[in-house]
DNA sequence: TCTGGGGTCCTAGGACCC
DNA sequence: TCTGGGGTCCTAGGACCC
């Protein structure tokens, strides 16, 4: 086992906020804001100068996708309602999301960072880990040449924590936030990891904190104190474990370069809260979209799915869901209508309705590839 | 002024099999 | 008639992350 790794954390600074600057850039140093639906693009004005939409004209139930640093110092993060940081910063300027030109833009970093350091761990659409233990270059020099990489594909700025572990390197890109570089070895956890609030644990979420604050518990070097049967005892002892071994920065996990996708999902919030009969026919035809969405995923990507979900969310916000696993695996709207509609006649109806989902889960992958026979497993045993 | 959309992982009970 | 464990699959919900 290689114990004296290098893991890097890489996180593109702002991201979309950021993309959206590089087409706009006029709006550099000022509060931006990407999020909710069907706002406007920016209009163009006769003089050739631009018209943007600003937070205080938003009404819906959006929320914010991504903030420049300067909405940020205004109290306007990601996940908050629109309406809410409209309260918050009324003149902050709006855009709307657009979602290829992040996803063009993430795939140019990635492609960058991977001519420099092949073994990356994706973790979504602006982060990822690299593995740079067999590297012979040092940690100062790597993460330099990354950066500047990363830059000169997409002309953006993120930051890198380089530590023994994904645990610290993910703790580690985030201390010196935006367009920073932080090194840590396993003698700077007391010094500059235990200082910091456990929520900045990746894992720590808001449940865990309140229940950990209940225990007196705020800090990481709290954690990391408090006896292991305390938390066993509050936490479980899986969990209670876990908190323990990583508020001492230990963390074994390998940089993981292939994964296979566990589920593929569609879900829309609608505009207003529908009524179950009243607006059945709208319901219907958003379910159906839905279904065809997941199908055409499914297609596209190459897999078919044993087991169909959906996903309903009511007025009172609280969600709930049903699941069917089919005989055979599919990627056919028709046949995932039908595995859904039957999922929906087990939910009782008695509130409106919120969101609508449809989920394909247990992928099965299509094989393109000319494989023998030997691979093809029978659907059923030959006898029963 | 109520809170998006796409995911992963974990838990826990019951069915079913050996 | 009652008593066992162990293992896997299915289903529902929840915490958490980006």
């Amino acid at each position: 086992m290689h114990s004296n790794r290098r893991i890097a954390h890489l996180d593109m600074d702002a991201f979309f906020a950021s993309v959206e600057l590089l087409h706009y850039p006029e709006l550099r140093g000022q509060p931006v804001v990407v999020g909710g639906r069907r706002v406007d693009q920016p209009r163009l004005r006769p003089d050739g100068s631009r018209e943007f939409a600003r937070l205080r004209d938003y009404a819906g139930r959006g929320v914010v996708t991504t903030s420049t640093y300067e909405a940020r110092a205004l109290g306007v993060f990601s996940a908050m309602g629109l309406m809410k940081a409209a309260q918050l910063a009324p003149e902050a300027i709006l855009l709307p999301a657009n979602f290829d030109a992040y996803r063009d833009c993430s795939r140019r970093f990635k492609a960058a960072v991977a001519t420099i350091a092949p073994h990356i761990e994706d973790r979504g659409i602006d982060e990822i880990y690299i593995d740079l233990s067999e590297l012979p270059q040092d940690s100062l020099s790597l993460a330099r040449q990354i950066k500047q990489a990363v830059f000169d594909a997409t002309g953006l700025s993120c930051s890198i924590g380089i530590t023994p572990n994904k645990l610290l390197a993910k703790i580690a890109s985030d201390l010196d936030k935006p367009d920073g570089i932080t090194l840590l070895g396993p003698d700077d956890v007391a010094t500059r990891i235990w200082p910091l609030p456990a929520r900045k644990i990746n894992g720590i979420g808001p449940k865990a904190t309140e229940k950990l604050g209940q225990l007196g518990i705020a800090s990481i070097g709290q954690l990391a104190a408090a006896p292991l049967e305390l938390l066993v005892r509050h936490f479980g002892q899986r969990s209670g474990a876990w908190l323990h071994r990583v508020a001492h920065g230990r963390d074994e996990r390998p940089v993981v370069v292939e994964q296979e996708p566990k589920s593929i999902s569609r879900e829309s919030t609608f505009e207003r809260d529908l009524h179950p009969r009243l607006d059945r026919a709208e319901l219907s035809e958003i379910f159906t979209g839905l279904c065809r969405r997941v199908a055409d995923d499914l297609q596209r990507k190459g897999y078919t799915s044993r087991t169909i979900g959906i996903k309903l969310r009511f007025s009172d916000f609280h969600a709930v869901t049903r699941d069917l696993t089919l005989p055979a695996p599919t990627a056919d709207a028709a046949a995932i209508r039908r595995a859904a509609g039957e999922c929906l006649k087990r939910i009782p109806l008695e509130q409106r309705i919120r969101l609508l989902g449809v989920r394909a889960g247990g992928l099965v992958p299509l094989k393109t590839s000319g494989l023998g026979s030997e691979d093809i497993q029978p659907e059923l045993p030959l006898f029963r």
